[in-house]
RNA sequence: GGAGGGGUUCCCGAGCGGUCAAAGGGAGCAGACUGUAAAUCUGCCGGCGAAGCCUACGGAGGUUCGAACCCUCCCCCCUCCA
């Protein structure tokens, strides 16, 4: 069986590691323990925290014991790394409210059962921390130069950094220690922008406990076009179907670029990578099979075979059917074929019939429709010839949309650009 | 605490008494082309609306016929000095 290690390697996890032949034993020879860190900045996780997330379920696979930590402590501080502002800070009510929703939505991915993964929150012991202590316990082992010259500080030398953020570090390598002694932590993983506050956990362990740990970053994702992940015109593609429906979900991620598919399949799916590699016999449009794997299985993943299937109906019946041949990605549960299709997963409103009698101009429905966000901007879209209604392009942006527009089944199907479907239903 | 420089529409960034809903760029949206891709070209890009009105340039006041631009106070950020 490969190691979690070389799973890693293959499937694009790994930017930057500590001590690769001695981590590479480690996690080939013994189970161990690891963690990362999460910030309760929302009550949800975004597609930003998928490849940590997924690198904790690789190890719980291999026989490992991830630790999910979410930074309700380290949250009241504010991590500076990576931004060049200060970020907002949050009550202390907002960043346990958002802890407690995390907790819930990594259980989705990890499994907390007895012994498999444990999930802690720092708040438990941070904020018990006393300051006079913590400083002669912790703090006398920092220099202040080392840390100033940090990459992740030196950047915010330029803007500015207060006080509290330059504490971060410390809290970051005390939380290191500290799963180190209570839970036997070797190894603790997360964003490149997070090395410096890793490294700075290593450093503290051994000169407090004289041992040896380790840390891995994955790579910053971004789109071959540079953008960062998980960002479209409605916002941040959540991991929560309250925040994100399924639908959207998958729509996000079948709409990735070409040149992304093999990597996104290798990071953000369990297929196997033999199969993934057979991409790249796939050109031009065919490319499109890999991508409605890779919406499949990711959807899959965060919410579930059900919720993938539909959110592939759904899209099937939108923009047509794309048979993925069974000699692709065997090890996929997308259905092969389309017996039966469905708008359910496509977002919906309703309206009542007498509205509808009297039909309802076609730019203050797209607005209700939630397509447009005021009405200015679905009457400029209806100009400019983006709205649809039915696959028929309307022609003015006050044209009444009403009863005989809607088929037997009592649905008007409204539509702008190219992608974005909603169904108004008859009530 | 002192001296200086700043806070502009989603982001960066011009504007420095009227012609400013505010240059330019980025992001975003749409159209053409396509494969629900990329690239390219074109249009749009505060809200409501027919003209027009309303809301916006850190906050609160003031000067003026008129203020993002001038004055006062307050808040926040940066640089140098303590």
């Amino acid at each position: 069986m490969k190691s979690v290690y070389d799973v890693f390697r293959e499937r694009g996890f790994i930017e930057q590691i500590t001590d690769e032949p001695q981590i590479r034993e480690l996690l080939e020879q013994k189970s161990i323990t690891c963690y990362i860190g999460f910030d309760p900045t929302a009550t949800s996780l975004h597609i930003g925290s998928l490849v940590p997330i997924m690198s904790l379920a690789h190890m719980q696979r291999h026989g490992h014991r991830p630790i999910a930590l979410v930074g309700g402590g380290t949250g009241l501080i504010g991590d500076p790394s990576g931004k060049t502002e200060m970020r907002q800070i949050l009550t202390r009510e907002q960043i346990d409210h958002n802890a407690g929703c995390l907790k819930k939505q990594l259980s989705r991915y990890i499994d907390f059962g007895e012994g498999w993964a444990v999930l802690l929150n720092n708040a438990d012991w941070l904020t018990r921390l006393n300051y006079i202590e913590f400083l002669r316990d912790i703090g006398r082992h920092f220099s202040v130069n080392r840390m100033l010259a940090a990459e992740s500080y030196r950047i915010r030398l330029e803007t500015g950094l207060n006080f509290i953020e330059f504490n971060y570090m410390l809290l970051q390598a005390y939380d290191f220690l500290y799963l180190f002694q209570q839970y036997g932590c070797l190894l603790q993983m997360g964003g490149n922008d997070q090395w410096g506050n890793m490294v700075a956990g290593i450093d503290l362990i051994r000169r407090i406990e004289g041992k040896t740990t380790y840390s891995m970053t994955f790579p910053l994702i971004t789109t071959s076009q540079g953008h960062k992940m998980g960002k479209t015109e409605k916002g941040t593609v959540w991991l929560d179907a309250e925040l994100t429906s399924p639908y959207e979900y998958y729509q996000y991620w079948i709409n990735t670029e070409d040149a992304d598919v093999g990597r996104f399949l290798a990071l953000f799916t369990f297929l196997p990578m033999e199969e993934i590699h057979e991409v790249k016999a796939l050109t031009d449009a065919r490319l499109n099979m890999a991508k409605t794997v890779l919406a499949f299985e990711a959807t899959k993943i965060t919410h579930g075979q059900g919720a993938a299937v539909a959110a592939w109906k759904a899209s099937a019946e939108a923009f047509g059917v794309r048979p993925v041949e069974n000699l692709f990605f065997p090890s996929s549960t997308i259905p092969r074929s389309a017996e039966e299709l469905g708008t359910a997963a496509i977002p919906s409103i309703e309206k009542n019939r007498e509205a509808l009698v009297q039909g309802i101009p076609a730019f203050e429905l797209f607005q209700d429709a939630g397509l447009c966000s005021s009405r200015g901007e679905a009457r400029r879209l209806i100009a400019q010839g983006g709205g649809y209604v039915n696959d028929r392009q309307i022609g003015a942006f006050d044209e009444k949309i009403g009863l005989s527009d809607a088929d037997e089944k009592g649905e008007i199907r409204l539509r702008k650009g190219k992608k974005r479907y909603v169904i108004l239903t008859v009530r």
